[in-house]
DNA sequence: TGTATTTCTTGTCCTAGTTCAATGTTTTGG
DNA sequence: CCAAAACATTGAACTAGGACAAGAAATACA
């Protein structure tokens, strides 16, 4: 099975692209294996990199000032993981972290290298801006869970998303993903295996 | 003070468009008054507008099945609200409201007003795919913050924020969004005011 | 202008979730 | 294969914030 063949099917997914677009986009994708446990960024750096995932899990994470961590997002196959807060609030840097947590094959975007694709083939903008949409309905759902829903819903709505992830990531690294305290997921966990 | 000023003067902040394209875009936007606590979006409808806000406020937000109430997002001047999360989780329909809190002036796109924009000047998909990613990192960041921050440090981060919406809005509103109760924050004001 | 409605405050009691600490279990890597 | 480290569980004490209720203040509107 082809490399490519991943991020082909996903980009293809609402809009319709002939080969020598696709073409095009591989050809300024830089194939990456990347070992488990390696941060890719570090706290403070900008993000120069826009990676798909093909096989592996990546997570990333802001800390803050008073050691708050936040697990933001687990990028698994088929899922794109950046930071893109840099921007935001130049006054006070978003520490972001971004670190593998299985061995990774990735594709890689640099910020060139994307503007290049744009350039080449500019119907690409329309597929990475329904990409961004969806993933902002994402994050604003996953909000919306957040602030509404008890720990025991939110980790069975998270179970039912992420089915396959309770076997792959550590648990505190799910809790913190649904902003509880590890303890308190390993006491709902132990609610929910009684009945 | 043209009705299009600021909506050109938003849009070229990221991408720099001749007055030729300022036109076109200008041409496919309807603009309307809407008067104050008329909602725009009821739960269960499809979200068939784009608005953007030249004068008001506006609030969005969602309901879930327990009659929990999370604002989502307010909108004020030169700020854009539609509700995109109706084609993500298809079988579980949000329920979205978005609802005018005083009265406004808006520039809407449809649906098919913002596709004729594309079609006539594609470097639009551009622009908007900015502003989308900006939206998306303001989002993460909101998730961040409410996630690893008390109520205290949630309001004063609101009120750098939004400092002009105290006075404009109901606090129980503010409390929705920060994801405490009124009744919390009305607290944690009279701790400030100690102060 | 006065009444009704909405909003805000304050107090009391209560609970979901946290923190800390101790113990057991699993994974890692030499 | 073993030791060290990382991870998970459980319990006890605590706390941030919620729910409820009742009164005060502000707004709307007739």
């Amino acid at each position: 099975m082809d490399r490519y063949s991943q991020i082909n099917e996903s980009i293809s997914r609402y809009v319709t692209f002939s080969q020598e677009e696709l073409d095009i986009l591989n050809s300024q994708l830089e194939y990456r294996e990347v070992p488990k446990k390696t941060i890719m960024l570090h706290e403070g750096e900008m993000c120069n990199f826009e990676a798909f995932v093909i096989k592996g899990c990546i997570r990333k994470y802001y800390i803050d000032s008073n050691g708050h961590e936040v697990i933001l997002q687990f990028a698994i196959e088929n899922s794109w993981v950046s930071d893109i807060s840099f921007s935001i609030y130049e006054d006070r840097p978003s520490h972001t972290f971004i670190e593998t947590l299985e061995d990774c094959e990735l594709l890689i975007f640099s910020p060139e290298s994307k503007e290049e694709l744009f350039k080449q083939a500019p119907r690409f903008e329309r597929a990475f801006r329904i990409l961004l949409y969806r993933n902002l309905a994402v994050t604003q759902d996953r909000l919306f869970n957040t602030i509404a829903k008890t720990a025991m819903d939110k980790y069975l709505e998270f179970l039912d998303h992420y089915p396959s992830l309770p076997q792959r990531v550590a648990q505190h690294y799910i809790a913190s993903y649904l902003g509880i305290s590890a303890e308190f997921l390993s006491k709902v966990r132990a609610k929910i295996a009684k009945n």
